[in-house]
DNA sequence: TTAAATATACCGACCGTCGGTCTGTTTCGC
DNA sequence: GCGAAACAGACCGACGGTCGGTATATTTAA
């Protein structure tokens, strides 16, 4: 029972592999995925898997590796940007994202909610861990620019930056525990506002910047998430 | 070959196998550590394990509970207290945790390299998302009180406590990964220091609190974990 | 007082699945 | 047609978990 074979550049293997495994583990968890699941999924031998990963672990660093980099030299762009002022990268920095996030509402509730599965647990830690340390130097960067145009007031950016992250991935958490399970809270838009409303506040008092001059998302937007 | 049996009642058995796998988790991480080393470990077989358990996951449940449960009758007392101001009230938690802390220095560290092995990420998101749970209602209790005292300004306990959870544990993170691995920092001692200082300002700009009435550690203590 | 009956603690062979290895075969550029 | 890369799939040991059965403790009743 010999079946056709096809072989293929590396790259593009690899990038099938990926592919399968992106949406397996966004269906199952990656615990609850297996190897040969993924090979099902290709429609290829463990000796073909195993000729271009390492391991099962390789992949979930290949796929966020790959989750990540695409966002990656846009952001830097606007973080290097000479000619704006760091409120402007702010506010642009959030509302592309805000934009972003809410045309991908259906795909991101679900990658969310694939996410907080417990067989997922290595997945999101290792997504959350890259992300920092690509997020943490931006912000530092923002934060010192910031504070040499004198809207911020802050002595060391770079651990600043470090709770700066923390804060927003704190309130990410959170929004998306309401996100996932709107029945929880009696008015869940009302609760998320106050949410925001609350990081806005302590990210702006942290970095004595003034008062709505660090905006996360107006309520209308919040209102959008929830059909 | 039948071994010598000697029944025990069912907490007592049970406390036992948290005991082997408390020490199994320290050593090899919860992953690494299967449920025949435990076994092994007690003297027991694998009837009897799962006689007291249900899976290898209820261990890790029941395990974490324990680690956190001695601390939050003492802790609630404190927060409860009506007497002390909630500036004191912070002030001798800091000051209890940093004694106790001190005091099972080595003990801590082995813990702390224990949980950043790779092999110990599901005990070690299960235990901070439970100290979370049990944290976040105390320190929105403190920061009510805080704010009806008039030494805070915040709008929203509950959210703000949260906030406050996430840059405690941001900062601890921080401030472990330069003790786990001091050679990385030119000044490691100085680098926490400085971790330190910038927390305990945005903690109290975050709160509104005047300048230094959070305090987190003292520069002397930060000099004694590094010998 | 003790023997039967029941409940609980425990034993260990066994099972399916998993990540990973190994030996061999096929494909393809040169 | 040759050598290397791509692939096939049988195989391995370890794992978490199950199951039928046994030993001990406790209650019940004669």
């Amino acid at each position: 029972m010999t079946r056709v074979r096809t072989n293929k550049p590396s790259e593009q293997r690899r990038e099938e592999f990926l592919d399968a495994a992106e949406q397996l583990f966004m269906q199952q968890g990656y615990d609850s995925t297996s190897v040969n699941d993924l090979l099902k999924a290709v429609g290829l031998s463990k000796g073909a898997f195993y000729h271009h990963f390492d391991s099962k672990q390789a992949v979930l660093e290949a796929l966020t590796d790959r989750m990540l980099t695409s966002f990656a030299p846009h952001i830097q762009g606007l973080i290097d940007d000479p000619a704006l002022p760091a409120l402007e990268k702010w506010r642009a920095l959030m509302s592309q994202s805000n934009r972003w996030k809410l045309e991908h509402k259906d795909a991101l509730l679900l990658q969310a909610r694939a996410m907080h599965q417990g067989s997922n647990l290595k997945l999101r830690l290792t997504l959350t861990e890259k992300t920092r340390r690509l997020a943490v130097p931006l912000y530092a960067q923002l934060l010192a620019q910031g504070a040499r145009e004198g809207v911020f007031d802050i002595e060391q950016p770079e651990a600043t930056a470090e709770l700066l992250f923390a804060l927003l991935a704190a309130q990410g958490e959170r929004i998306t525990e309401i996100l996932l399970a709107p029945d929880s809270a009696p008015e869940p838009v009302e609760a998320c506002c106050q949410l925001l409303a609350a990081s806005q506040q302590a990210l702006e008092r942290t970095l004595a910047a003034p008062a709505g001059s660090l905006p996360l998302a107006d309520p209308a937007l919040i209102a959008a998430w929830f059909e």
